[in-house]
RNA sequence: GCGGGUGUGGUGAAAUUGGUAGACACGCUAGACUUAGGAUCUAGUGCUUAACCGCGUGAAGGUUCGAGUCCUUUCACCCGCACCA
């Protein structure tokens, strides 16, 4: 009975239970075919499951998997779990729920949506972050960071007990190292510090290191988080106002890699604007340091500065220290202290947000103080001011007015001076600041007539021989917290003895999560596990109670399937020898200045240390656009007493909330007072009431809106007081039901679930309509309409091999010239097409080809193959049933792919396309053996064409041979 | 402000080195077959027009026999960074 019909439940059903039972997809780590590992971004497990833009991604990855594997490769497909993280703590604060319970339910469910997809992972690889087999190998690469430093001079990571003996020999005078300030020291010196001073300085070295610093608190989340994690002042995950705060905090030294993850990024096949975000979180810039004196203390005291504009130094008319400052309050005079220290202190607790919201205003205060020009011998004014920040170059610059359009604007407000000393003829300096590095230097002594490049090093030269100063180099990215005051992340394997930190040995690795009670961050800052005595306190110490971040799991993930149960090693060697690079990366581009550069960070490192022979993780990276939902609304008319500020709940971003404009709920509650008595709101309506809805305008005698009892509609139904009813042809009353596309999520009830796709159209559908939508890479909204024709292209395709009786058509033969073409025509182009990853026209192209099989009436059973062959990867269920029906006892997962012919394309004649004045005019069709003056005769012969040119005789007649002949009259 | 990207029918989109713009689908319009169904099949469908002509790839110029594609200017939208000295 499923014969005669294209039954997708039952085929798909039947066919991911045999791959499943014969362990199809089992890669081994070792063969004589090359390996091919194409990976996917892992997905961190959340309890809403996956919507269809998730397996994207996923689909994409796997339909080169299977394309891999036809074409001879050993591939590697796996698939895991990014476990670790806020959200199921989240939930565990609200339901008390273990968060290894709800993260395992939440695993379940995604496997079993992913496994409905027909995908081609190898399941006996899968990894989970939050597993101690696993979280035991991130935490034994914490130690090995803690362990090691980089040698400015070697160019890499080493062993701290080296840079011990080169200070017990030597001191540190001869150590070049990327990390902190260290004073020199000799090796008598070294020797009779204490433990404790000796940890100190061990500090400014290791990679994973302890530093006091101002971090991100986020109060409602009661923990730190990252930069990135924090998007307008607010953090990421759930909207909430994000402070400065001072804290001791674990930090990984990803600076010290700043150079070599920029000269990296030359040498992988990345998005160029993946790789742009990542140089600019970089942010490298060249100049040079100079020390100005301060004029109370030349001797003993100058203020550092960092420019990448030393040509401009004779330009400098003031200087501008951070409000953060370390020597602030010295450089304060009293006769300036009461201004000064309270622009200090307003600039200190403005939020980020208000800064940031707010830099159209120049503010700043002079602090009393001067300082010696090394050049001019001059004294010139240091002031304050928040548009130089504290955690940048040296919280200190050099203002040069007239070549700098922050130093100008700030010179302006103030009235300092403006000197200018690069020429130029356009503009006035004093009006507006001319900060292009072209021109000559003027007013600048030596440097006069020297162009900008030529004067920058002219005058790191004489900076560096006056012993004031040296070229450096800059970078904006800053070393990266490690420490999350949270349960749900790996315990960080250190125990503090006598007040040091010390790593717990190896053999007690992993060192697990204990039970709490309570999964409350404590609101001190400490993590609940602090608030477990006995496992926090040791007979010799005290236990690390930060955990690790999120991204710590995902940073190595790649390396743990190419050897997922390895007990000894995080990988064999042999297994990391033979996989390589990942070839083939899929993800979202959201994790450019995240996950992408720490993984680079930790693949390099572990290359330093001899553990990995790569020093790029990712050779090829593809990101996928987001599919975004389809969000339905209703305008709704309010009224409201005026003198009543309205409670709502808004987005994050207020200042996009007016009367009258769309936004959405979720997030924090703001009280708006509103000047309006009346306006109108858009209000959401579910997706699950619309796929119901026969047109899209509500009649009143349908729905009640106003109790919402009929159509579930999102909104604060007690403020709503009418609805302005739109009247249709019939008198009837209705309202209209809109749309728009939006991100795709819980709170906005625009999900879609692939489930009802694979229990509707299946998985095959579902395969190939995400492809058929677009580019990968582009976003796109979901929209149903258009699944049918992929559904009917499926049918079509069935309709080839069975007919309406059920019994199996082809047969073996000579096949027909057409169907030849055909086939090799299909072959050609989606060969290429999956090569360079435009997965959307070889859908197309499969369409065109069961089409012109259809008219043919083809019957040939070796070309019907062949072609199954093509579909396998996009579509494989119905492929392999095909392929079964056929007779062939081996999965087609293993068949080998087509080899394109290019005889079976080759014509003997060609319709020409004859355009006058490169107008195409008509079809003329030639044998393709025509010399070009053949061609040119039989065009001007033809009567057809004599119409056209209506006695004119032509000027210029172009003939490209079999494409096309313009005729210019 | 800086960096990256995108603009093509009613819709999603094709168009390989400049060579028939709109493939393939959705939708729509007719029609066929039907125990009238959101099934299947046939024909049509960029705009304009009765038809021919004409006009058409965000806009304006340019190169060329010929431009969606190359060059210049410009507009709109999306993404990322944002006082980084």
């Amino acid at each position: 009975m499923s014969e005669a019909h294209y039954n997708h439940r039952f085929i798909e059903h039947k066919w991911q239970q045999t791959w499943r039972e014969s362990k199809l997809y089992q890669v081994d780590n070792s063969s004589d075919k090359p390996g091919y590992y194409v990976l996917d971004m892992f997905p961190y497990p959340s309890g809403a499951g996956l919507h269809v833009g998730h397996p994207l991604g996923y689909i994409a990855s796997d339909i080169v998997s299977r394309y891999k594997r036809q074409n001879g490769f050993n591939v590697l497909h796996p698939m895991g779990y990014d476990a670790f993280g806020l959200p199921a703590e989240q939930y565990a604060i609200q339901t008390g729920k273990h968060p290894a319970d709800t993260t395992n339910e939440n695993i379940d469910r995604y496997r079993k949506q992913m496994d409905r997809i027909g995908f081609s992972f190898d399941w006996s690889r899968e990894v989970r972050t939050c597993d101690p087999s696993y979280y035991k190998w991130t935490q034994w690469i914490f130690k090995q960071l803690f362990n090691h430093w980089y040698n400015a001079t070697s160019n890499k990571a080493e062993h701290i007990d080296n840079l011990v003996a080169i200070f017990e020999n030597e001191g540190n005078v001869n150590v070049r190292h990327e990390g902190g300030e260290v004073q020199n020291f000799i090796a008598e010196e070294w020797l009779s510090y204490s433990p404790s001073e000796k940890e100190d300085i061990l500090q400014q070295y290791r990679l994973a290191f302890i530093q006091e610093t101002t971090v991100n608190w986020c109060e409602e989340l009661g923990t730190v988080l990252a930069n990135e994690e924090v998007k307008d002042g607010r953090s990421e995950r759930g909207g909430y106002p994000v402070i400065k705060k001072a804290m001791k905090q674990w930090f990984l030294r990803i600076t010290a890699y700043a150079q070599r993850l920029l000269d990296g990024l030359d040498t992988i096949d990345w998005s160029d604007s993946i790789k742009e975000i990542q140089r600019n979180w970089i942010g490298r810039s060249q100049g040079a340091s100079v020390h100005f004196p301060i004029a109370k203390d030349p001797d003993q005291n100058s203020l550092e500065i960092f420019t990448t504009r030393p040509d401009t130094i004779f330009g400098a008319s003031f200087m501008v220290v951070a409000p953060e400052h370390e020597w602030i309050d010295r450089l304060i005079t009293d006769e300036q202290r009461e201004k000064a220290s309270a622009y200090v202190e307003w600039a200190k607790n403005r939020s980020e947000r208000e800064r940031m919201s707010d830099v159209k205003n120049v503010t700043g205060a002079f602090t009393g103080s001067y300082c010696i020009h090394p050049f001019t011998g001059k004294q010139i004014p240091i002031w304050t001011a928040d548009y130089v920040l504290g955690g940048y170059g040296t919280g200190a610059v050099m203002a040069v007015p007239a070549h700098d359009s922050r130093d100008h604007a700030f010179a302006k407000q103030f009235g300092l001076d403006i000197v200018q000393v690069i020429s130029n003829d356009e503009a006035n300096v004093q009006e507006a600041s001319f900060d292009t590095k072209e021109g000559t230097c003027i007013n600048s002594d030596f440097l006069n007539g020297l162009s900008v490049q030529q004067a920058i090093h002219a005058i790191i030269k004489r900076i560096e021989e006056k012993k004031i100063g040296k070229a450096q180099i800059n970078y904006k990215l800053r070393d990266a917290g490690f420490g999350r005051q949270r349960y749900w992340g790996e315990p960080i394997p250190v125990v503090y003895k006598n007040g040091l930190p010390t790593l717990i040995k190896d053999n007690e690795l992993p060192l697990t999560l204990p039970q709490v009670e309570s999964y409350k961050p404590t609101g001190t800052g400490e993590s609940p596990l602090a608030a477990i005595d006995e496992w926090v306190k040791l007979e010799d110490g005290v236990r690390e109670t930060d955990t690790m971040p999120g991204w710590a799991g995902s940073s190595w993930y790649f390396l743990r399937y190419m050897d997922p149960q390895n007990d000894e090693v995080l990988a064999s060697q042999d297994a990391i020898n033979y996989w390589g690079q990942v070839d083939f990366y899929l993800g979202g581009a959201e994790h450019a200045t995240g996950h992408l550069l720490y993984s680079r960070f930790w693949n390099k490192f572990l290359h330093d240390i001899g553990v990995l022979p790569f020093d790029e993780p990712f050779k090829k990276l593809v990101n996928q656009g987001m599919i975004q939902g389809e969000s339905h609304f209703i305008k709704v008319y309010r009224t409201l007493d005026k003198s009543q500020n309205i409670r709502r709940v808004i987005h994050s971003d207020e200042n996009k909330f007016e009367p009258g404009v769309f936004h959405s709920f979720g997030g924090e509650e703001l009280i708006i007072p509103l000047e309006a008595s009346q306006h109108y709101d858009l209000v959401r309506v579910a997706n699950d009431d619309v796929s119901n809805l026969k047109s899209k305008r509500l009649y009143k005698y349908d729905y009640d809106l106003l109790s919402t009892k009929e159509l579930k509609i999102y909104f604060w139904t007690n403020e709503i007081s009418h609805i302005e009813w739109l009247v249709d042809e019939n008198g009837e009353q209705y309202i209209d039901l809109n749309w728009f596309s939006e991100k795709m999520s819980k709170s906005k009830h625009n999900v879609v679930n692939p489930d009802d796709i694979c229990e509707e159209y299946g998985a095959d559908t579902l395969r190939l309509y995400e492809m058929f939508l677009g580019p990968l890479e582009d976003a796109k909204p979901w929209s149903i309409s258009g699944i049918d024709g992929v559904y009917r292209f499926l049918k079509k395709t069935w309709k080839l091999f069975i007919d309406k009786e059920g019994t199996y058509v082809p047969v073996s033969g000579d096949a027909d010239k057409k169907s030849l073409k055909t086939l090799h025509a299909t072959i050609k182009k989606v060969t290429e097409d999956i090569g360079r990853i435009s997965l959307n026209t070889c859908v197309s192209t499969f369409m065109i080809a069961v089409n012109e099989f259809t008219e043919q009436k083809c019957t040939n059973k070796e070309v019907l193959e062949q072609f199954l062959i093509l579909l396998s990867p996009f579509a494989p269920h119905i492929a392999e049933e095909l392929w079964e029906k056929g007779g062939q006892t081996n999965s087609i997962a293993l068949a080998s792919w087509p080899e394109f012919d290019e005889k079976h394309l080759v014509e003997d004649s060609k319709k020409y396309p004859i355009s006058i004045n490169g107008k195409t005019r008509m079809m003329l069709e030639l044998s393709l053996s025509l010399s070009k003056d053949e061609v040119e005769q039989e065009v001007l012969n033809n009567g057809d064409v004599q119409k056209w040119l209506d006695g004119q005789t032509p000027k210029k007649v172009i003939v490209v041979p079999g494409r096309i002949v313009n005729l210019v009259v």
